[in-house]
DNA sequence: GGAAGCCTATCGATCGGTCGATAGATTCGT
DNA sequence: ACGAATCTATCGACCGATCGATAGGCTTCC
């Protein structure tokens, strides 16, 4: 159960607006009119407008990263890894769809030295993506990735459902979470893949986010 | 050859600023000083800064639909169309990183009415893409492609080249571009795919926007 | 002499951020 | 127990800087 405190509130106003009309598209004034708060009791909850950004940015990665580790804890077969890999990276974009975006897009909103700690926390989570597949190669299970190309290209893929995935859509989540693992997996594997298990990744979705919406207050 | 008038001069400047920095990150002082001029005399050139932006996504969109027609005219194999689709996606968002960008990042920034009409264009754009894939999809060379999620994955995947690709990286941009189109084709077909035609999509990336760099001035 | 190209100066609005103040709750000292 | 001191949350007013855009006047060149 999270609590609902002004913090969060502001947290909360400015990931939508940030993922809606860009970092250097909203002003204090609206963020701060959004939140119900004049924009000088906003400097009580944050540091500055940038920083606040880096909050929003480190706070989705490091569920990402939590969430990458959980699913992928304890399962050896490169295959299963890389599958609920992608699953996951789905769920999560398509569900949270304006954090990720945030993150994907506004890194370069960054001052250098946020940005550098913001994109090692993106590293960290893409390594759990290099690792799987490098594993999958030297067991024979993937097709040589030469020079990371594979992994950049499903990455961008994957994140890519933030931008147009809608709940109202015609194909169910899950669904879609499964196409996106074999469409990526027929793309490194020189066999039929085995759809990953999807149902766990949802639940660690579940765990990481807490439910869908998270819209707990009026 | 591209003469190179005050009003290029201001629209190249335009596509680097507002690639790197995003178009709300981008003043007009910033861009009149780029463009060695004052910032009333950008007025002379252009409409708005919104209308500059307008103008900079057509030109490139218009340039995208005319290359991708070019690609697939009097091709029949849907494999060698999306194949060749593909390629041609890849080689123009490697080599014209700025202005592709600019199309995938910057939409939201335009008001509706302007939205509406480069999102018209784009959309023109991905019709070649959907049109392949429907025609492979009845030819049983690619699988079902459930309401499009094969086009949205496959188009974001080639459009995130423009986010990392580096000349001066390992890979040779059409060993690169034909990577991406066995990628493709394998997520999406049966059976093991042959490569495209990249020569020939590297010869209509040069004719349609001109050598590469085109730093044709001082 | 007139259009094209470019300038300085300026506009009102908004930017991110800080100021001192205040009302109310909590903690502390005696 | 009770006043003093402190803390929290909030505000309106304001800062210098910058925003996108305009007005009007010089050159330069045909």
């Amino acid at each position: 159960m999270v609590v609902n405190t002004t913090g969060e509130r502001i947290h909360r106003v400015a990931v939508e607006l940030f993922a809606r009309k860009g970092f250097h598209g909203v002003g204090i004034r609206e963020l701060a009119q959004h939140a119900q708060l004049s924009s000088a009791s906003l400097y009580h909850y944050m540091g500055t407008k940038e920083a606040l950004l880096a909050e929003i940015m480190h706070d989705c990665l490091r569920r990402l990263v939590s969430a990458g580790r959980e699913a992928v804890a304890s399962v050896d077969d490169p295959t299963e890894r890389l599958g609920r890999l992608v699953a996951l990276h789905v769920l999560a974009h398509a569900e949270r769809a304006q954090e990720t975006a945030v993150v994907d897009n506004e890194v370069n909103s960054l001052s250098p030295a946020l940005r550098r700690s913001v994109v090692a926390a993106r590293d960290s989570y893409e390594r759990l993506w290099a690792d799987a597949i490098a594993d999958g190669r030297h067991s024979g299970a993937f097709r040589a990735d030469p020079d990371g190309v594979a992994r950049r290209g499903l990455l961008e893929m994957c994140s890519g459902v933030a931008r147009w995935y809608s709940s109202t859509g015609p194909m169910p989540l899950d669904d879609l979470a499964r196409e996106y693992a074999l469409l990526a997996l027929r793309a490194l594997g020189p066999t039929e893949p085995a759809a990953p298990d999807v149902d766990v990744c949802r639940e660690i979705v579940l765990t990481t986010w807490g439910a869908v919406g998270s819209a707990d207050f009026a």
